[in-house]
DNA sequence: TGTTATTATTTTAAGTTTAAACTATATGGG
DNA sequence: CCCATATAGTTTAAACTTAAAATAATAACA
């Protein structure tokens, strides 16, 4: 090991601002950690998503909200469930249904509207990858006591309707 | 209003997979709320860093970790801190520096290596935007109790210790 | 019936992202 | 000195990302 250069070692992205030594709000001290943990947990997703079933998450994600609706959801919406910008769903669904494993259809009422959907081989390779996608999060949560999980569930979802409801931007509800 | 199609308003990521109906493992459950929450702030910072500084997140990030290091940071050390592959590090730092609010300097003693650092105009532009990011995440968060904060703060530190105790790929520690 | 506005999706431009391949250095033996 | 190997960054290809502009189709209504 050379001189001093202490290492922090795992990526910290923590205590990242201000004082120029780490003296952080509390509110952003939790921010930067839940930042960090979700960054460290979806690049392990994805990693295995990739290795394992040659798949993306954003096609992971899109693929899930439409295995939960059988008779497929609009652009749109999709974009909406997603929090994928319209621009972006576009793309997705167009590379997922080179694979064959969504369909795009648009109805006889409103020829604007197109609507995306599993195939039978979509819906069979969700569930695959869906199972171990399961396997996966208690795998990387197995350390962390079940009630814990349940505290940070509730909690979590206070963050999340604080948020909603300071939002600037392009945010409806 | 049209007919029933129930809405479920706020974005909903969550209640994804399995089922089909949304009965997913409590693993699952709070992985998804987690990933919710971290994408709508992670949009609203996005919003807010563009709109008032014409600047982009990862540029925050990129400032953020240099501002704690004023002798600066080799790429490759950045690319850790900021959980931004190497090949991406490059492209950052290109653009700042051409923006003016970053430098490059190779050391003498190995040329390999190319060191990065903020330049005072870096400096003040982070110091400006870090002062807003802060006051964002207070008005973000304040429907959330002072001790929610600081319990979440502790439990998601238990979640992260337990992912990188659990990492199949590239992680190193 | 013609606007005018609204809605749904696509396109565009610029930037970010990853993984993998590539280019220089350095370093450590023979 | 020469070669194998490791290290630091850059480049590349494909995908994803956003915001904004552009299309297209429908709805509203004077």
């Amino acid at each position: 090991m050379e001189t001093a250069e202490v290492e922090t070692a795992s990526a910290d992205l923590e205590m990242i601002i201000h004082g120029r030594s780490g003296r952080n709000k509390p509110e952003t001290r939790l921010w930067l950690r839940m930042l960090s943990t979700t960054k460290l947990i979806t690049a392990e997703i994805r990693r295995r998503l990739r290795a394992e079933f040659g798949a993306t998450l954003p096609q992971f994600d899109l693929m899930a909200q439409l295995y939960r609706e059988p008779d497929g959801l609009r652009l749109g919406e999709l974009s909406r469930r997603t929090m994928v910008t319209n621009g972006n769903v576009t793309g997705l669904v167009e590379r997922l249904e080179a694979d064959g494993f969504v369909q795009r259809v648009t109805p006889d009422g409103d020829r604007r509207v197109t609507v995306a959907r599993l195939t039978p081989a979509g819906t069979e390779f969700f569930e695959t990858m869906a199972a171990a996608h399961e396997g996966w999060l208690r795998d990387i949560m197995a350390d962390v006591e079940p009630a814990a999980i349940a505290a940070l569930w509730s909690e979590i979802g206070a963050v999340k309707t604080s948020a909603s409801n300071h939002l600037s931007g392009a945010a409806f509800e």
